[in-house]
DNA sequence: TAGATTGTTAATCGATTAACAATC
DNA sequence: TAGATTGTTAATCGATTAACAATC
């Protein structure tokens, strides 16, 4: 285990490696060579041990790896078991298909509350979860713990909205809003879902196929 | 201009590129400097001149990049202006978001419509888009050319949906399922937005601050 | 012209792959 | 034991950064 620099191609992996070893376990599947592993993934089984090997020695020798005992770890590893503490603020068609699809609890977060402006959906709850008025947002932070804030709101307010809410201590951010967050706070983590990036990227390689 | 392999991590940051020039497009920059847009977006001035030299020669000694040309190149190069056509199966919630707020526009994609397979929705327009029944995705393909098509659909029947819709001669996917698509036709391109990949990412990197 | 900045070649750095001794 | 497969070290490959001649 040599825990320092794991880069961010690394990371990257862990998460597919998880939901590949999810499948393996539904499948039944009790135990499997990083050579197997690389060929269901499409990468080399070099690539998988050296992955592996930047957490802990999850193999045996001339067996391979038990499935549930290396999804369990990288679980781990990923955090999933550490029940952090989510809230979404921006209730409008994206923010509310994340509140009544997404498996918050698959990644070990349990979603607390929501936040919006709109008086037609406060007070009301969507899967459980309470959508609370804006005006609240700051009460809720000094007596709540809250481990990321989902943006889902407009890309005009977000920059302000992030700067806000590391002032009251928020130091982990999903954003949707197609904008590049920067915090000057070191501890700030910010993971970026940029639709359009995305599908530029397609479009470039639909064109230049 | 050597166009042959632009490896992904070049792409990648194109439309990142692209994003940046149309803000110092609407502030009303006129030229930059490699170095000076690589201060805005935190990468280094040789990466700019290097990635943007896959392409062709944009700029000019002395004096820089002209702002709203380069935005022009980079949007050419993406494909922007190629009026792709554009359908999207599953008109649950993220579906529906998508068609309500996302710009397909601006990336260059008309969006022509959308199929599903609940009666309640069908028949009727979402932001224009009209929402059709399953059972005319077939005919649809047939008689229009469909460049892209969005899969907002249950994770369980994407695999098939993908594997028949590449049959029908689909060649661009973007997949929102949290499944890994697979086809064994070469000039597939899929894109994925991995909800729970991106969400497993911050969680690490929360817990491992 | 002098200063600035490009496009490109060369140097460095990091990530992936291959090889292999250790060992189950 | 013999075969299989690990974890790790070394080799290769590719991507990023630095340097610089060309030139606006």
């Amino acid at each position: 285990m040599k825990k320092e620099n794991i880069s961010d191609a690394v990371i990257r992996r862990l998460p597919r490696y998880y939901r590949q070893l999810t499948e393996l376990c539904a499948r039944g599947v009790v135990r499997i060579s990083s050579h197997s592993l690389g060929q269901e993934m499409n990468i080399t089984a070099s690539q998988i041990r050296q992955d592996l090997s930047c957490f802990g020695e999850f193999g045996q020798q001339g067996y391979g790896y038990n499935v549930e005992e290396l999804h369990t770890e990288i679980g781990h590893i990923l955090g999933v078991d550490n029940n952090h503490h989510l809230i979404i603020i921006g209730v409008g068609n994206l923010g509310h298909a994340l509140l009544q699809n997404f498996g918050f609890a698959h990644a070990g977060f349990s979603v607390d509350a929501a936040f919006d402006i709109s008086p037609a959906v406060t007070g009301t709850r969507v899967n459980g979860v309470p959508i609370l008025p804006m005006d609240e947002l700051d009460g809720y932070l000094k007596s709540h713990s809250v481990d990321v804030v989902v943006l889902t709101i407009p890309q005009a307010v977000a920059q302000s909205m992030a700067d806000h809410l590391v002032d009251q201590g928020v130091r982990g951010f999903w954003n949707f809003t197609n904008v590049e967050l920067t915090s000057s706070v070191p501890e700030v983590k910010i993971e970026n879902i940029h639709f359009a990036d995305s599908l530029l990227t397609l479009s470039y390689r639909i064109a230049n196929r």
